[in-house]
DNA sequence: CGGTTTCATGTAACCGGTTACAGATAAATC
DNA sequence: GATTTATCTGTAACCGGTTACATGAAACCG
């Protein structure tokens, strides 16, 4: 491995100079700076991080504390290999890069990493639950990105979907589909995209003008036999909604599922709609109407507000991102039975 | 930020000393010990992880050579989280951090990438087709470990399914099921998966003294679509399958939509059996036999592959690891249509 | 033309660890 | 008690960069 004094001896020039070169090649006349990067290029020299990250506290890298198990170990992320693509791209191309950081330890060995290595970020993904090891971090004045969580921090800020608004668009759209007595089974409340979906179900029956009916919402885990369950308690009601939004693909899947055993037509009798256009929502049949997020621009959005903090050590934390989501039409949310 | 001499000073002993503590603690006395990691928890002092890579040339990271875009930006490894959880907790464990190396660049930016940041190995995720740049990296004496990829290389090795034997046990439970006219819809002979899993449907039709007929080897491109249009190709023949395993469940899933829409009854007129168990396999309708990967088990099998190689680095390579796979038996492969 | 600026470059200290080697002390041996 | 050996600790060089400051040359100026 050749390094910087090998090059500058090389060159017959002195190891500033060369630092200069691929630090602030402005600096450095022209001729001096081409002699340097063909001698580079030659003995395929390449800075080291360690030592730049030594000299200058920076290490270009971001931790991504990617939490499970809050919710268990069986928590998915609905898109997590287009979020991870999106952010290392979008990283990448800013010349930073992404270290996993460990789980377990204990509850702040996030913090520590960040220090042994100089991270000069951290995004968090998560199921939404508060960790209080997490928002000490937040706390702690590291710049943090997190996902569909609000933090606070002078450093911290989060990028989410615009969860309302999707649910709203859903509940209207199922509403010009003639249904009136639309029902939601909302997701855990202490998620923020669970109470943001609500508040969105909510404000769009109250702009309609359709009654809002207690009885008509009812709590999911975002999980498959929570969809089921919720479904059938929805089905077990004197006056059985015409239309379900569930705000999560998973209980929606399970919704029509139950409504299916339960003998009605879907969407004849009950129509669905669900949130976050999973996989499988275009594998079931009937097809699944649901709510897709922005996926690519996940990682883009997350990279541009940390690295939009790191460029800037003393300003303050940007504001949350908010993407626009887009409603995703299947088969579901078809028109009622004739008559 | 408490530095190792701050901790020496404070405990009235050598920066060695200090040093010693954390990389070797046996050669020093026990009292001086405790008092050290004591001062430690005190000063919340921990190892810069760039000085101690700068000094040992060890980063006690792996990189993570992890490339779309061969097949596609579309394609999706089919259990990536698991994998990734799996990988990071068994790396974690044994005190390694996984980096996520950018894609792009040209061609050599993995390898400059391990010389860059003094990675200690790498593992390769994409789509089993072989790329000269992951090759070169493979036989440069880095440890690396691929997955569902032969590789070649002095410490190169790799981590796979036991996908004849996966393809085999489909196979062989359709024949428990009655059934005799066992078709395939293989997938691309140019993945690993693809031309070990039709290997595995070969022999186990040779071992159970079915006979091999080209017209029922229809290769697929692991995609929904191309399932579709392969099960259309073999339900046109004269003498149409009874029976279909199809080497990835988006392509039985796609398989299945055909032959429903042929009219034909699923299990009834005709079974699948998929490969892979993903999310969807038991979310649809009927749900899909398949064949289940140790999804942990990929992960810390690639840790162990790679920390085995590091740990002693002039040992050769470990032979690859091959994981055992578990039937799932679900409604597609249900008994035929009585009589 | 002397004095001031500007610009490119070099010198050397520093970042925070590791470790070869030497030195000191205590234990073991004769 | 002297000598050897084992055990623990310290000194200082080194890993490969960055950067404050100094230096010298060229450009500019009245």
């Amino acid at each position: 491995m050749a390094t910087i004094r090998d090059l500058a001896r090389r060159c017959g020039v002195s190891v500033a100079t060369v630092s200069r070169v691929f630090n602030n090649p402005d600096a450095v006349t022209r001729e001096t700076r081409e002699a340097v990067l063909r001698a580079a290029a030659l003995l395929g020299y390449t800075p080291s991080a360690p030592a730049r990250t030594l000299a200058t506290k920076r290490s270009r890298m971001v931790g991504l504390a990617w939490d499970t198990g809050h919710r268990g170990p069986g928590w998915r992320h609905p898109f997590l290999q287009e979020l991870l693509v999106g952010l290392k791209t979008a990283l990448s191309e800013r010349g930073y890069h992404l270290l996993m950081l460990a789980t377990g330890e204990d509850a702040d060995g996030h913090l520590r990493a960040v220090r042994r290595h100089s991270l000069d970020g951290v995004v968090f993904i998560d199921d939404g639950t508060a960790d209080p090891a997490l928002t000490r971090l937040a706390e702690s004045g590291v710049p943090c990105v997190s996902l569909d969580r609000p933090v606070t921090g002078r450093r911290a800020t989060y990028v989410t979907s615009d969860n309302a608004g999707g649910a709203g668009a859903a509940v209207r759209h199922l509403y010009e589909r003639g249904r009136r007595r639309i029902a939601t089974i909302a997701g855990p409340g202490r998620t923020h995209p669970g109470a943001e979906r609500l508040a969105g179900y909510r404000a769009a029956l109250a702009a309609l003008g359709l009654p809002l009916r207690d009885e008509y919402v009812v709590e999911g885990d975002f999980y498959l036999g929570g969809g089921h369950a919720a479904m059938r308690r929805l089905l077990a009601l004197d006056e059985c909604p015409d239309a379900v939004f569930a705000a999560g693909d998973e209980m929606a899947v399970g919704a029509v599922r139950a409504a299916l055993e339960a003998g009605l037509d879907v969407p004849g009798d009950v129509a669905v709609a669900g949130f976050d256009d999973i996989e499988p929502a275009s594998l079931v049949r009937p097809a699944l109407t649901t709510v897709a997020q922005d996926r690519a621009g996940f990682g883009a959005a997350v990279a541009a507000a940390l690295i939009s903090m790191i460029d800037d050590p003393d300003a303050a934390a940007p504001p949350p991102t908010v993407l626009p989501v887009r409603l995703v039409v299947r088969e579901t949310s078809g028109p009622p039975r004739a008559g």
